[in-house]
DNA sequence: ACACCCTGTGTGATCTTATAACATTAAGAG
DNA sequence: CTCTTAATGTTATAAGATCACACAGGGTGT
């Protein structure tokens, strides 16, 4: 689960969030978008952490907290595990960074700017990780809270199953 | 996280499904309903399994793999890790414990028999868990993954919060 | 300039969680 | 009784996460 799955999609290319999409756009934008926030809330995006953020945008999938670390070495930053902890624990205080708990691992906001209460689809095939919206505390979780007397302060929401692609590649 | 918590509740107290209730007759019949299922399914209750689950239905919240192992190991079973996480797999492949992927820890089913998919109240202070319906794949989520062609095969929904027990505690 | 403080980084050690691999035992089928 | 298979026991190690402490850099106030 370290630097598996698709080969060779050097910047542009496959991982997904199910749908094709022009990827270095998007990791532009979401890089700047992040630049700009900070700027405005006095957050500070050292190199460290923009550069896990930058990796988790061009991954466009979950990564664990080592195979970002051997990136981070690669990149001439410190390699014990808390360099890469600390950044991923910043990014994802300010919701740049989601942990898929499944995983034990990290991927990028996909919808960041917005207040939002994540779901996911993972594909148990291919590691593929899409990102929804969800209100779970609306529906019958929310009920059984409040039944309950539950204060509710976050959720995870974590699907898995099989991917559009891979579901065609088991068919084949 | 490996043993604390709760201190004396031999066998019939406090550890919560935030509700008070007969609790040696909740684990009797647990075990008892367990025991006839896996008779009608020829699924095979060993002594460690029994013992796993009957550890978790005791405590009636969630433990740790190796907190169970440490157990295991007092009533004279193997002591290596695998013991304990296969007796898991087996009982959780089941359904009759779940995993808590928040906790990196186990509880038993709350609700033996029904096909079910769980959604769990997690205390952020006293680790209490109770588990209540969901039905995830009916609402946002469900809508999204039939958007995208993502085909659900499992879901992890769980909600962090204050328990009932321990927001009194903290206003007082 | 200086000393001071605060935040972030680097590093080593350690802890927790989980699995791989292989030997051994126990239970059912013929 | 022997073959086969499922379950258990045990060693070793992988993978994930945190602790504790040293140090660097950028502000501030003096």
């Amino acid at each position: 689960m370290t630097s598996n799955a698709q080969p060779g999609h050097g910047d542009s290319a496959a991982p997904l969030g199910f749908e094709a999409h022009d990827h270095a756009l998007c990791v532009k934008d979401a890089l700047a978008a992040a630049e700009s926030r900070c700027a405005d809330e006095g957050l500070r995006l050292t190199p460290v952490r923009r550069k896990v953020l930058e990796l988790l945008l061009q991954e466009h999938r979950a990564l664990g907290a080592y195979a970002i670390l051997d990136h981070l070495r690669d990149a001439g930053f410190g390699s014990q595990p808390p360099v890469a902890y600390r950044a991923l624990d910043f990014l994802a205080e300010h919701g740049f960074v989601h942990k898929i708990e499944r995983l034990n691992a990290f991927v990028a906001c996909a919808h960041p700017g917005e207040a939002h209460s994540p779901a996911f689809m993972i594909c148990r095939m291919c590691d593929a990780v899409a990102e929804a919206y969800s209100a779970p505390a609306k529906g019958a979780l929310g009920a059984a809270a409040r039944a309950a007397g539950f204060q509710i302060e976050r959720t995870v929401v974590e699907a898995e199953g099989v991917c559009p692609a891979c579901a065609d590649k088991a068919d084949a």
